[in-house]
DNA sequence: CTAGTTTGCTCTATCGATTGACCAAGTTGC
DNA sequence: GCAACTTGGTCAATCGATAGAGCAAACTAG
């Protein structure tokens, strides 16, 4: 009946232990610890290994988890910090440290702050408590990235942060912001376009700085000049697009284009432009940052510049695995940003490339 | 210097011990641990508690987090099992219970199947590695419910399914889906709609039929007659619903409504009823399941079915702490579906409530 | 034939917190 | 004044796996 517990002499059903298997198998309990994680040192007939195995495949026996923990200090468990999981670019940050986290047989806490703990909370909870002994680290503005890293460094913990740093830190993983942004300032310029404004994320995150410096940057390689109030902060959310949007709509001189850098802020870009009236992309193209599914159910559908954020989740596991704690890393992702041209980018005073799918859509509302 | 470490007489900066909170507070360890616990058992004087505490405070002693696991068998982890980070309505679900973890003061423990792993291997990783005391899952089909459900029994370990059910299981919290479609149903009725299909999610898994039974039901309550081909299977993706609704465009008498039982499978949908060149509502109304943010800002904008998913996550942890593990548990989330009358549903023939909006984008196409 | 090496295991201490048994000193009841 | 409690703790065993030292038997070299 019972297959993966052990009836034990007394006829009392309990969880299978090592050393359970070892008695099974008539051997010691650290020869069974060993042959399961192939200790080189560990010198054993196959006769016996394959005994031992037997047994910890009848019993369903794993080693438990907390004991193993408590014992060794190798790398077995990683926490990833997001600020909340709802927002789509951090899913999928999530999704591909986690796919990582399975190949390299390691644990991966994910915890968010969202509003009832601050990240640096977070990274507190999980280190102080050894929940974790590496950390992959997604949220936070400056100022608490730098506390974290003080945090970390003191502890002698292992950790990177993703896309993030600040004076101090010496140890993350970027994305290709820089080629990304030039890539969306590119593509506006080859359309016609001269007047190129900028959503850049808040100054108090470091990749908004990062972000607004290589916008700067991207124009004068161009020509372009700078123009006063070009480049607008806004929060990495809806409500932040929306109102970024308004701050734009009140300059004298308004742009044609637009770079949002960061989806889920262009789609309340976009839905402030809708409500003000402002036809995308004939007033106005918009490139937004990573290249979500979404993108193409949106209308007008979205161009969008796709960073690899779940390449960064991977890769940063990957990293943190295999690099010495100590060690300094300076790393960009290694899969390139790409720009997707969709109908939000046009030249200035067209509609988009493809007006039939929109045409369409008309019918809804015009009789 | 060091703040949360210890240097001790040798000059060695190591980890905060409950032994060396004790030592410097000297008391027993044991002490430390009971107050830091609030071990009703222990009987101890203001002052030396005081005393501890502030030790504890100055050393930012946290008690090792395996060690506790290892020793006691309170429940201090929950584990948390769903298909994919990126499908928006599982990341509600998981912010969800992620706050209700943090205020439980419980860790949660999320994992994703996501093609790596199935989500029985979940399961079993995280049980059977003692990982976790209490489980709760979102993910799976009919037939993996069935085998975790049995596999948990067996363990005697507590768990709580998340809207899904088998013959068998005896732990479940579901959402209101009967209410939903009743609402959506109604809704369509009230517009004038008569020929209403619904998208339901795969037989596999017992939401869709869940569903499917409860359109059928809506119907009859409402003396509808039922039609051949009008409840379509499919998965809960973007290219499910683009599936699905070319299914539907085969029907010979086609429906003037449409109820679709999940979010991101009614993206799908619309986006493929734009590629055909079916006006959403004029042609087609449609009701989707879930009221996420994004439904805001498609076009149309998507009337939906409000389903409390953060409720439930929140929800199915605090059962999951506070029910005794074989107790029977069959509970609906406790705030009700909503209805959220948006763009996406009209009178059949019809356009929008409110125009406009969509005549502002037309000029995008238009000229 | 013996010292030295290899093979294949066994034994023991340990990680850090928790639990229940135990105990000394002080207090109360009568 | 002495037994019975109460107060405020201490002590030792334990959870399960692991690292490394140790060790008997078999084998090899000279």
């Amino acid at each position: 009946m019972a297959k993966r517990t052990v009836t034990t002499e007394a006829g009392t059903s309990t969880r299978v232990t090592g050393a359970q298997v070892a008695r099974e198998a008539r051997v010691d309990p650290a020869i069974v610890s060993k042959i399961l994680r192939n200790d080189p040192s560990l010198r054993v007939s196959d006769e016996t290994r394959s005994r031992v195995m037997a047994v910890v495949e009848r019993l369903g026996y794993r080693p438990n988890y907390a004991a193993q923990r408590l014992r060794s200090s190798r790398i077995g468990a990683v926490g990833l910090v997001i600020p909340d999981f709802r927002n789509p670019a951090f899913a999928e940050i999530v999704h591909g440290a986690e796919q990582a986290s399975h190949k390299h047989s390691i644990s991966l806490f994910v915890s968010s702050a969202a509003s009832s703990k601050s990240t640096i909370d977070l990274v507190i909870d999980l280190v102080a408590s050894d929940r974790v002994d590496a950390l992959l680290v997604a949220g936070g503005n400056s100022q608490e990235t730098s506390r974290i890293n003080e945090y970390l460094v003191e502890r002698n913990v292992s950790f990177l942060f993703l896309n993030r740093q600040t004076a101090g830190t010496r140890r993350s993983l970027f994305l290709d912001d820089e080629r990304a942004i030039e890539l969306a300032v590119e593509h506006l310029i080859g359309l016609g376009h001269r007047k190129i404004a900028a959503i850049a994320g808040l100054s108090t995150m470091e990749t908004g700085r990062r972000r607004r410096r290589a916008f700067t940057q991207a124009l004068r390689r161009a020509g372009l000049p700078e123009r006063r109030g070009y480049v607008v902060e806004a929060d990495y959310s809806i409500a932040g697009g929306q109102s970024a949007f308004a701050r734009i709509t009140e300059l004298d001189d308004k742009p044609t284009a637009l770079v949002v850098s960061e989806f889920v802020t262009g789609v309340g870009v976009l839905g402030a432009a809708r409500t003000a009236g402002i036809s995308v992309p004939r007033d106005l193209s918009i490139a937004v940052f990573n290249n979500l599914d979404m993108a193409n159910f949106l209308t007008p559908t979205l161009t969008t510049i796709g960073l690899q954020l779940s390449a960064m989740g991977a890769e940063g596991l990957a990293l943190l695995v295999s690099r010495p704690p100590d060690e300094e890393i300076n790393a960009t992702v290694s899969k390139p940003a790409e720009l997707f041209i969709r109908e939000s980018t046009a030249p200035p005073g067209e509609g988009p490339a493809a007006p039939a799918d929109v045409l369409t859509l008309q019918n809804g509302g015009a009789a």
